[in-house]
DNA sequence: CCACCATACGGAGACACTCTCCGCTTACGC
DNA sequence: GCGTAAGCGGAGAGTGTCTCCGTATGGTGG
């Protein structure tokens, strides 16, 4: 890549990050190019798809997953104070920009999504924090690490289109957790 | 009214819901204008906002919804058969049309929604469901019918975005309700 | 050091959608 | 019939996405 290129993609993906936590992920790309100092062309050469642009600005959210997951791993506690925190963390995580949920819980369904290798980081997370219960013989039978996602997604979902306060949002982590746990 | 801006109101809500079954919620407006043979500036003259054209469309849903919960009162079985079947007939109900769930979900929160009128049809069905568990004692103490509108709708969400089959929907509503349940 | 060319830039503009304004038309009461 | 209020509809402004292509420039071989 061209020395050129290379400061026009970190710069656009650095502003791109700003415009979309005023914004959300739905903000104008013409906005972001502008914004950056170069044309719309430059801006759609480097990411075809809004989502190719997201998924450049996941890079740091990333870390941030795995240090979360981490943190569940090794927490005291029963199971359902374990999975609750996950929980929260999980909507924690996902809520980061407006329309985030949506777009993260439908993208983990469907390997084509140019995101999808960044959802695989949270999959693996959540995977991780799913297996530690099921070796301590938490979970009900049945259960599996798919069917957790969609159902926290959909709360965060709901939540994130509601504005809904995380007063709010607990007591429906809650419910999920109790009918996941035996 | 005068007789041809009835004529034309009826005819484009007809053709509305013919577009926004085909397309989504997101349909172009101005194509239905065309498709029903108006200009844009008269069916936004009828409709200031997107949310009021659906508002009109659901008039004939409101009808199944009262009927959908009227079953679910008369239902025998376990509270948790009771329970999930209402599940099924609610989130079959609010994902009629691509992107209804998201729509009527955050809808049925804040009361100044244009289509917030058609929703508490949806919240008085649901309310009844769960006055009737309640008296059973069938429900956790905390639970609410709010509550279960959210749980119910984000995985309706999550389903319709991901484009989930039945079958994967019904243990994620199984989750909930045993979640919600003593 | 310079000339060349692949690489990259950027903005004009095509296309799509939302929504408004206003001159023209038409229904309907008198 | 006729006058007028109600209603129509389309041109067009504003905004956003995305592409095409003439122009500029970084980097490399001579």
């Amino acid at each position: 890549m061209r020395a050129d290129a290379k400061r026009n993609y970190d710069r656009i993906v650095e502003v791109a990050r700003e415009v979309f936590r005023e914004q959300g992920y739905d903000a104008s790309l013409d906005l972001v190019a502008k914004r950056a100092g170069v044309g719309p062309g430059t801006l759609y050469r480097h990411f075809p798809q809004r989502e190719n642009l997201i998924d450049a600005i996941m890079q740091s959210w990333v870390d941030r997953v795995e240090e979360g997951a981490a943190k569940a791993l090794v927490r005291e506690g029963t199971p359902r104070e374990v999975l609750l925190a996950w929980f929260e963390t999980y909507v924690a995580l996902i809520s980061l920009h407006k329309g985030g949920p949506a777009k993260i819980t439908s993208a983990m369904g469907n390997s084509d999504s140019p995101i999808a290798t960044k959802c695989q980081v949270l999959t693996r997370a959540n995977d991780q924090v799913v297996e530690r219960l099921r070796q301590e013989g938490a979970l009900r039978d049945g259960v599996d690490s798919v069917q957790m996602v969609r159902l926290v997604g959909g709360v965060a979902t709901v939540a994130d289109q509601g504005d809904l306060d995380p007063t709010v949002v607990r007591p429906l982590l809650a419910v999920v957790a109790d009918g996941l746990l035996r």
